[in-house]
DNA sequence: GTAAATAATAGAAAATTTTCTACACCTTAT
DNA sequence: ATAAGGTGTAGAAAATTTTCTATTATTTAC
């Protein structure tokens, strides 16, 4: 018999991975845990087969949690489980000992094949994750997609980011904006993002 | 038999929200849909007498999606989910016409107290939220500057935050790209700011 | 019950941004 | 040494956004 704990703050998500979880495996011990805290504690009583982890808890240091375990009790199985495919998490959590990582976005199949994938002792990750991995990889850069740019185009995310529109920016570095233009575009194209908020929100996530 | 149709983009939530459901409500009949397009499809093929309604899905305007129900099909109870307890969408939708509004960290009983007083036509606010919506009307403050917009400007903040254009908005509104660059720079002028990293700072100083 | 303010809407013109194409100048690798 | 690729630059045209002005409802205030 399988024991299953399920570490996430929202209790509709946990029914909804209990549920599934009950469906696949019948006879399957399911527990729960809302925070760090009753995880840990849960974890000292139980044996578990399989961890469903939940990676954005607001009173929950999830990455310290995954360490903690992995360290602790190796044996258990983690599969990460984040809201949106964001692969700089991803990296983190499966160099900490995770076992897969899928998003809740993910088709039922797909988180399926991952929990049974990982109950097997095989890592699992989605496609287009290890995708955007091997393709940043591949290129045989850091995962910073900053370093993608020209040292004009980095100049230009800067002055973005503080608000300066192309006709600002074209006044302020004397050139013209039809040339501002097409920076913009290109690095936007090297940044896989459409407006300034995608920047901003890259800029965010890579603490620029 | 009660019909049911949970509108939310996670699979995992929906599954959550429909073994809940399922648990109260024997013999209810639970529709799914993970975007607005399917959930007004879905609106047309059945009458619901609860809608629950998650209010950030990536490529949907729960916004307007909740205006519509409203217009289109008033008998229809809708009650508004959110990740956070957050109440500046509260009032906003519950003006629009939803009934009940909880949040996604709720503990169980909370939820099942708001979607019975909903379908029996009660409206509900959990009471921490109430408590805040209170103390913002009594000291009858502007201090949330998004307050001084009107709810189409309100609409298109949403649409800009999600990285929507102009023209994009202009198109899912079915208005001209004009008056939506009224509204922009009216809400612009009415917040202070003068570019969309503005807005951005601004939702996020203010957690919308 | 009427006047005044607020809200939602656009047409037209002006301004700005984007796109497309192109060219010269560096590196770099074969 | 030459081709290939990235970089910085724009002109011109196209597309989009902004601004200005104005109309029509709707709400609110007195």
């Amino acid at each position: 018999m399988k024991k299953f704990l399920i570490v996430d703050d929202h209790v509709i998500v946990r029914s909804g991975i209990k549920f599934l979880l009950a469906e696949i495996y019948q006879h399957a011990e399911i527990h729960e845990a809302s925070d760090g805290e009753s995880a840990t504690q849960k974890l000292k009583e139980h044996q578990f087969d399989l961890i469903m982890l939940d990676i954005q808890m607001p009173k929950t240091d999830s990455f310290g949690l995954m360490e903690y375990i992995h360290i602790k009790y190796p044996q258990a199985r983690v599969l990460v489980f984040s809201v949106s495919a964001e692969n700089t998490y991803a990296r983190r959590f499966m160099k900490a000992g995770a076992y897969g990582f899928v998003s809740k976005e993910a088709p039922l199949e797909e988180i399926i094949k991952a929990i049974n994938l990982v109950l097997n002792d095989r890592k699992y990750i989605s496609e287009s994750l290890a995708y955007k991995i091997a393709e940043d990889s591949f290129a045989g850069r850091s995962d910073n997609p900053f370093n993608k740019l020209s040292p004009r185009e980095f100049e230009i995310v800067s002055l973005l980011l503080n608000g300066q529109t192309v006709s600002d920016i074209s006044q302020s570095l004397n050139i013209q904006t039809s040339t501002v233009g097409t920076h913009k575009a290109r690095l936007f194209e090297k940044l896989s993002i459409t407006n300034i908020l995608g920047l901003k929100e890259l800029a965010t996530a890579y603490k620029l």
